[in-house]
DNA sequence: CATCTGACTGGACACGTGTCCAACTTATGT
DNA sequence: ACATAAGTTGGACACGTGTCCAGTCAGATG
């Protein structure tokens, strides 16, 4: 069983939402963001609008979902490097290296994730926790609130610079680095 | 004349391009962002739509011109303070007090400027540089490629927030301050 | 005064959105 | 095996988007 769609889903149900999101990484790969339609993506599921829109309740919702499946099944919690810092940027290299693997997925989760939908709402904030957590597992001992707000605020602009396209995700990683060491020093 | 809009308008275009922003203006104050409609926009404005989608490609380049103005004209480059880190900070709380005293703009343009539209795009060019340019202002001989890169991503990453409602903007230069501080002392 | 030009209009267009509902098809359980 | 519930369907709906175009109108230009 799944809280993470629309409402609980369990039984036939999980297959069918399986299918649909399936359906909307394929679409997305396939045609791109622009184009996608919930229609398109639900008879590519092999299923009716109608029955999409028992699942998922707008486009924005689709991304927020995909996105956060993404992150939470394919992007693992990784620990690697000797200091602070060293580990931080290995998850901000990390996250631009999975963004950059998937980039119509992040393209789309950027505007939808700012959608006022209650749905994409409370993926936002699962989304949000789980880059805090991220962040506090590299610190360990060296995480303190401020610290976490400020790694929070840059790779959070990091990630709307990318939606704009004024940086690519393949750049995130080294763009950050030395912001990265800055404000961890500057924080010492 | 200007080159702000659609195409370079002056003369009676000038005109009306003026009325229909300060429509635009008021319907956002009047209505909030979600319920405005280019239509509705036109019609306060007592112009028809299809003249309406002469001066403005789509809501988005409404709510990016409606932003650009603003800032252009209504949020003076101040430079007040004894060091780099107090000048920016200066410049931070007078952006987040700008953003919040129109709070209804600043839930439209965050994401009207992720939209892909060239007339946004332009605009939002303009309004990233304008940013920079703020902060290079502030930081004057202190000011470095890196420091800028750190600061930007940082405030980026703030706006992002607060257009998410994860932050106010009202909170806004309170959470910045120490991570300005911060990033500033890191690249000492 | 006649004309020409640029601005504006109204209304139709194709399309996507998200909702609704009565009818149908599967499962499930007694 | 049959009633009941759960899942799905097609199709219509109201609405917003942005485009297009023939036609009107006012004001400069000759």
């Amino acid at each position: 069983m799944s809280t993470t769609a629309r409402q609980a889903v369990d039984g036939r149900r999980a297959e069918t939402l399986g299918r649909l999101l399936l359906a909307g990484s394929d679409e997305l790969r396939a045609t791109g963001y622009e184009a996608l339609t919930i229609r398109s993506v639900a008879t590519r599921a092999g299923v009716s609008a109608a029955t999409a829109y028992t699942y998922v309740a707008s486009k924005n919702h689709l991304f927020a979902e995909l996105f956060w499946r993404y992150l939470d099944h394919e992007v693992p919690q990784v620990v690697s490097g000797d200091t602070p810092v060293a580990r931080v940027q290995a998850v901000t290299r990390q996250m631009g290296a999975a963004l950059a693997a998937v980039p119509e997925l992040a393209a789309a989760v950027t505007p939808a994730l700012l959608s006022s939908d209650p749905d994409v709402e409370r993926l936002r904030l699962r989304i949000g926790a789980d880059f805090v957590h991220r962040f506090e597992a590299a610190l360990g001992d060296a995480a303190t609130p401020a610290l976490l707000d400020a790694l929070v605020l840059a790779f959070s602009g990091a990630l709307l610079q990318a939606g704009m396209g004024v940086m690519t995700y393949t750049d995130m990683g080294d763009r950050l680095d030395p912001v990265v060491a800055a404000i961890v020093a500057g924080h010492a």
